[in-house]
DNA sequence: TATGAATGAGAGTTCATTCAT
DNA sequence: CATGAATGAACTCTCATTCAT
């Protein structure tokens, strides 16, 4: 049933989407959703708390603790957009209507963001750690950055749910290139690239080990280009 | 007219906005609404036209065209966030708002996007051109980073709309570094430094002209963390 | 529009009443009637307000100011039970629906009252100033017996409403019997009997000037007697 | 169970009493009320059935067979009062709901009605017998006394239960002053006096012997005299 | 027998939209 | 040209009522 709600809550909007249409596409009767879940109000919050749980959790389970600072980066970023690929509605509902629907739901999410910039922040500072040139980056700093990467992602994640052909690994490598490398790097001739690990997701030998001579996700060739944009924005 | 439209559309979003409201706060009545713009429809549209042309504008005069790729880069994201800082129902309405109802407000975004989108990709070309290493860039791979770049700009935009004391300065700063000079630089402490010119905006005395020795944009004091979070969520 | 929802209201009761059939017997539109009276609490409360003001209108209006206490007692009688008579629906409206929906209606009856309360205590305190026996009448006893005398009055506006052919006067007349002189005396064969005066509400020559030595109502032949009871009921 | 459906329908109201509140009340389930009684009808039904039978019945044993008729009158009105007063809920849906929603159930109290009706006619028509002045009392005269009467008990009946500190006595010797000694007697101090009987509801030395001297019921003191007319409405 | 689970029908209320003026 | 006045349609939410167990 909640499933349902997400669907037409992510298609349409909190106030586009009529509980009718829920009941509908749930397969139940419009009282039985109000039995369950008091109110339009009361069925949107367990969307958003539970898609945002689930989004968390997807997150954590993606990362391997064991590795560099960018390599848990890099699984991290993995599993989210792995994550926002599969359940595109769910990323609707988070990142584009919940955020405008009274500080309740706004509230919700920013409690499940907290989650994912304060780890991505300890990885910064660890990195910085391991750099040795802590002096250089401030705490407030790193949480700029933090914002900014965790902002990126975000936007990468609607634009890769909204184009055909752009799988999860790819974008996350673009946002690797981007954010660690960084473009001075990029046109200097050194991007970033991934560690060595075994692919957890996909670990059939059809993946070769050494992929990433190509940083930068290829998109496919696009006939129409407006999609593309369209679809990024 | 328009005006009143777009401040309501931008604090209630599309549905929740209420044509009583849009005429009552133009101080018109009702049927003139209409009269001028057929339905509440069009009168969104129109709003989204305008404002996807507005901010188009106000960053193509933003950028020094005769700068250095970074420069111009660096100038257009001054000018995109001081016009979203100036404009925040504005923004609101094309990044929050129109994207959620319907193909035709999301296309009209979409076409403003990819103007800003081919803009980006040009600098990003240029700069690889000047470093002699096109071979490591391809097409695909340009706009790649141009949609990440344009996506942390946009989250960006919404952060600073939401966080007291983050000023479009500092907003540009921060997505500079996280941009040009990439995490991995900024951990070996090697920032990017905003090239020389004559600040445009803000030409008065209240600018130091030693205002980068904090590569980072620095925020205010925040005595509260989960404001910031939640405030970029 | 008022006469409609009274009309409804006093033959439905509140909660039964529904705001489409108010509409429909005012021959407008349901938004029509939230425009001008904002819910259906307000407009039972407009109701309340609008009937409660006629109803003691008429009997202010009803009333002889030079007469003696029994004359004034009488004639307010008259003018009430007519009233009652012609707005059988306001009548229900006040006395049966408006006490059993919140304070807030109640409170509106009960201002009602409380004037009709106090007229009637005025002259039965008048009567006893005139009999020079005050010593025997407190002022509390004075309160009370107005109180049985208006309530008395409010069962026979029911009865009267609700029975064929009992008319204003008989009802009146009924109740000075009953109330002035008091079975006692009628057992003893010593009814109260009408001060002369002008019959101002029939004034044609129809009516003789002393039609009282019936002076308790004879009803019709009643085939049906359970409608009596009923309608008293 | 028709406990609490009488409970909450007194409370309530027909409309706004819902079966869902009757059965928690009672303890039982929904489709259990709906197997013994068939339809929110047919159970508001049988709770006017059963608290009209009770009340006749309590007026019924109240009264005192051998006494005169203005005792067996008080007598009957102290029984009436009392379980009035005892059962406020069964008196509210008699008097207050079941005559608002339907032929029905108004039917149902109208049975009760005539049966009272009918004994305080017996009582009138037999205490005219003995005072040997038959002729001035036809058969009509004395049933419009008796619904007087009555209508005046049911008023009074609502206001003891809405005004604290009023014994169901007090109500009954209010009412036979108004009733059976009359305003005019009242006035010139020829109040009525209860008959010598050995008190039958509160027997014990509660009730000090010498109760007679205020005729007309005192009340307690009243500081706010709005509440009176109010609770008497 | 007794009930958890489910629903059809209808309530009050709002809003984009349109005439007559 | 501009509007006061009016409405059709749709919304969220409730409740008496009933199956399957």
């Amino acid at each position: 049933m909640l499933d349902a709600a997400v669907s037409v809550f992510g298609r349409r909007g909190y106030m586009a989407a009529s509980m009718d249409e829920i009941a509908e596409l749930a397969g139940v009767s419009k009282p039985l959703v109000y039995l369950y879940l008091n109110s339009k109000d009361d069925l949107f919050s367990a969307c958003v708390d539970r898609e945002a749980r689930a989004l968390t959790e997807a997150v954590r389970a993606g990362v391997r603790p064991g590795l560099s600072a960018d390599g848990q980066l890099w699984s991290g970023l993995r599993a989210f957009f792995t994550h926002t690929a599969r359940h595109p509605d769910a990323w609707r509902v988070l990142h584009l209507h919940a955020r405008t629907h009274g500080e309740r739901f706004a509230a919700e999410v920013a409690a499940m963001r907290e989650e994912i910039v304060a780890f991505v922040t300890q990885l910064i500072a660890a990195a910085a750690r391991d750099a040795h040139r802590d002096p250089h980056l401030a705490e407030g700093e790193v949480a700029g950055l933090a914002e900014a990467l965790v902002g990126a992602a975000e936007s990468l994640a609607d634009w890769a749910g909204a184009t055909e052909g752009v799988t999860a690994k790819q974008a996350a490598a673009t946002l690797m290139n981007f954010a660690w490398a960084g473009l001075g790097d990029l046109m200097a001739g050194r991007p970033w690239s991934a560690p060595e690990e075994p692919g957890p997701e996909e670990p059939g030998p059809g993946e070769p080990g050494q992929e990433e001579p190509a940083p930068v996700a290829e998109r496919a060739p696009q006939e129409e280009p407006s999609s593309v944009v369209q679809a990024a924005g």
